[in-house]
DNA sequence: TGTTTATTGTTCATGATTGAACTATTATTG
DNA sequence: CAATAATAGTTCAATCATGAACAATAAACA
């Protein structure tokens, strides 16, 4: 018999688990409305994000940084190599695997965005302290942690 | 010229909103691994979900809850409904209105993959109090406020 | 060395989501 | 009441992500 105390919704987890998904859910369609004026699209942002953060990385590694299929990489790319934002540059050493770099419009592009979506952030989490943003980023990287296995 | 500490990592917000996106990431794709022995998608869980609490509700506000498209509903429904997890009746006074509900089976699914979901959240947030838990769901809700604008 | 196994990236068919245009119905307003 | 506007849901074409099968290359190992 399924007593009423047994809903997940009476679970503090589970319910405020609930309330992270919808936010991040509207923070998505947020940054892709935000980012229409720049011609770029959520995940191309993030693209341009890692190679920033790790110039010369290979796709299976950048496919594994955005939790993302391999596939995916190889579908994203052509369309920032043609617009020369990014570099595709066969390794030298291991010829299966192909380097990835910002050009320098890439860079300034990405520079731009990221005034963007940090405006945006900002808007989002204003009403909280760093202090309190500090928790719950050190929460949240605990929860992907654990999904890890 | 761009400073470093004009960088959006230097910021507490945006890189705390960071490891909230991809926490979400993250159980997103746990959840749609956990859910496949159910045979349902996260997409199809949440309206199972919102019809348990919101019986009778209309498309339109269903799309609305969800935060998609109505067109979305409509390509989402009829699987559901196939399956005879969900009941969708034309309103007696509104005749443009489908109201929705649950059936018996739905709900039987639903509880069952309720459990599952649990499950889930309950590994990601277990390194975390119910009293952190219950600020992050608090600040979860003013984010998705703010961003309603 | 020669053969097997693993890895990287690509291709392709599939399923999901979107927004715009459309139909049917109801509400508004002159 | 008639004309217009607004609303609910559907259809459709376009875009995107996915995973399986594949080709090229490198690593392991006998």
């Amino acid at each position: 018999m399924n007593n009423k105390q047994d809903l997940p919704w009476d679970n503090p987890r589970f319910r405020n688990w609930v309330a992270v998904a919808k936010a991040c859910h509207s923070m998505e369609r947020a940054l892709a409305s935000a980012l229409q004026p720049h011609d770029l699209k959520p995940a191309q942002l993030d693209v341009l994000m890692n190679l920033y953060r790790h110039p010369g990385i290979s796709q299976h590694d950048l496919a594994r940084k955005l939790l993302v299929g391999r596939s995916n990489i190889t579908m994203l790319l052509p369309q920032l190599e043609k617009r020369a934002l990014v570099r595709r540059e066969a390794d030298a050493k291991d010829r299966r695997v192909m380097r990835l770099t910002l050009t320098e419009d890439g860079g300034t592009l990405l520079m731009r965005a990221l005034k963007t979506y940090g405006a945006l952030i900002e808007k989002a989490m204003s009403s909280s302290t760093p202090e309190q943003c500090d928790l719950i980023g050190a929460h949240m990287l605990r929860v992907a942690d654990a999904l890890k296995e």
